[in-house]
DNA sequence: ACCGTTACGGTTGAC
DNA sequence: CCGTCAACCGTAACG
């Protein structure tokens, strides 16, 4: 531990495992997704997977009432890196909601026309409406908790990849 | 002590 | 069905 940073040019840092140099490795815990291990603050959290939701709104929450990003980070046992990644993407956008992970871009470019007609579509289509339509439709994934929010941002990126595709599907021809 | 930034290993999901 | 790839995640550490 005591020689391991430092010196080390950040490029060469020590690997996941060598950078828990007292254990080997981060403690492991069991939570519904199996995964779980533990940070230096002794929170639990998932590598890959976004905090859960109520977490977040914790801290914008926390962050609401003024109290100081540190204090945030040691009470909710999050790390700095992290309270300070959701605040400042809170104050650009306003949501408290992770970005959407996986997926890759659509085969074709999207011009401007697509982009405008994509937007029409959202606007036609009520997330409401769209939210019932996908859970009759298609159900929803049950390997792990979700809450509404959970479930309501999900199928809102969903529908926002399927529209867009579905639109670049029609309006790929015309704009050849 | 605090906080913005970033390398890193990991997960996810469309293609 | 399966591998690839690019997007995002949170942590840990640097400055």
């Amino acid at each position: 531990m005591t020689a391991l940073a430092g010196s080390i040019p950040r490029m060469m840092r020590p690997t996941l495992a060598q950078n828990y140099p007292r254990s080997g490795f981060p403690l492991e815990v069991s939570t519904p997704l199996g995964q779980g291990r533990v940070n230096q603050l002794g929170g639990v959290f998932i590598n890959g997977r976004p905090l859960p939701n109520h977490i977040r709104h914790k801290i914008v929450e926390m962050a609401h009432h003024g109290i100081r990003p540190c204090v945030i980070s040691r009470q909710l046992r999050v790390s700095h890196g992290c309270v300070s990644k959701i605040l400042c993407r809170y104050q650009e956008t306003g949501s408290i909601r992770p970005g959407a992970i996986g997926g890759s871009k659509p085969k074709q470019g999207t011009t401007p026309d697509v982009e405008k007609r994509i937007e029409e579509y959202k606007r036609e289509n009520p997330v409401s409406s769209i939210s019932r339509i996908m859970r009759s439709k298609f159900g929803v994934k049950g390997d792990e908790e979700e809450d509404d929010d959970e479930i309501e941002r999900k199928e809102l990126e969903d529908h926002d990849r399927r529209a867009k595709h579905s639109i670049e599907g029609i309006l790929g021809d015309r704009c050849e």
